[in-house]
DNA sequence: AGCTACTCCTGGTAGC
DNA sequence: TGCTACCAGGAGTAGC
């Protein structure tokens, strides 16, 4: 499912091939999928408008239409985007079309239709509640050990609230968790300072290298919008491998819950914490 | 504040 | 082969 690197790979190769195009046409194919403006009226927004710009905010994708507003996209988990020459068939799980004036059209496709891709007048409010940018200049060290001593919960569903930190999701959580040798049900408090230095570091370095590889692909879903699997998959540690033997020290790769969220550790590398409250299942 | 549960969805898979 | 049941999960929301 798209996280931060997944989203940051789509923005980058669509990116060239909207800005400065104009909309010429617009279909709905999936109401829900634009939220709950009217078709109608959604169309009306953007035809005529020309991309001005496309930029990735956590696991948003904010594409702005001039100053008369900007579609906001998000691809949960199953979403697409496709920008291809107008006879190029999308398929059937196609929900969102929307003709360019060089010939080409965009697709926005999602198997599952949570996704969404919304027109609003300003993209502004939706994104204020989200965290800083892990890859950007606000997290560092320090801002993480001092947030984490001001929080009580464990600490997984800390790092996937985006309100806290913006653009991971559970795969990358878990990744990062696993190198960093903390376990997801660490309560926040109990973070030391030098284990905080290593989970930053972690986060960072497995969504640069994440980036890289063009994201994660390990079932059908995830593509690029050239039509290719990621292939970060490969160097997963945890995340899927459930009964495998540690790529560090052999023992098998645990399965747990945590936040109602499939989690993957290794017990001997990431020992749970002295004090551990219930585990879920 | 921090939990839990629920909602939205459907392809894939396990079990029979 | 064909059926059913269940699972995955990001984010929003509600309730305790």
């Amino acid at each position: 499912m798209p996280e931060l690197p997944e989203v940051e790979t789509v923005v980058r190769l669509i990116r060239p091939r909207l800005v400065g195009r104009s909309i010429t046409a617009a279909s709905v194919a999936w109401k829900r999928s634009i939220g709950s403006q009217s078709v109608a009226s959604f169309a009306r927004a953007v035809v005529g408008e020309r991309f001005e710009s496309v930029e990735r905010r956590a696991k948003y994708i904010v594409m702005s239409l001039g100053g008369r507003g900007a579609l906001v996209g998000h691809l949960r988990m199953t979403g697409r985007m496709h920008v291809e020459a107008a006879d190029w068939d999308p398929g059937k799980f196609a929900r969102v079309r929307l003709d360019l004036d060089d010939g080409n059209a965009f697709h926005f496709i999602d198997v599952r239709k949570f996704a969404r891709l919304e027109f609003v007048r300003d993209p502004a409010p939706r994104l204020a509640d989200l965290g800083p940018e892990p890859l950007g200049p606000e997290f560092t060290a320090d801002w993480l050990a001092q947030q984490l001593r001001g929080c009580r919960g464990a600490l997984k569903p800390l790092l996937l609230d985006q309100s806290f930190l913006a653009g991971l999701g559970n795969i990358y959580v878990d990744e990062a968790l696993f190198r960093a040798r903390l376990h997801p049900l660490t309560n926040s408090r109990r973070v030391s300072a030098e284990q905080a230095a290593a989970l930053r570091r972690e986060i960072r370095a497995v969504l640069g290298e994440a980036i890289e590889r063009e994201g994660s692909s390990f079932d059908t879903f995830y593509r690029t919008p050239e039509g290719n699997p990621g292939s970060f998959q490969h160097q997963f540690r945890v995340y899927g491998r459930t009964g495998e033997p540690c790529r560090d020290c052999g023992t098998p790769i645990a399965r747990s819950v945590v936040g109602q969220r499939g989690t993957h550790t290794c017990p001997s590398c990431q020992p749970r914490p002295r004090r551990t409250r219930r585990a879920a299942r």
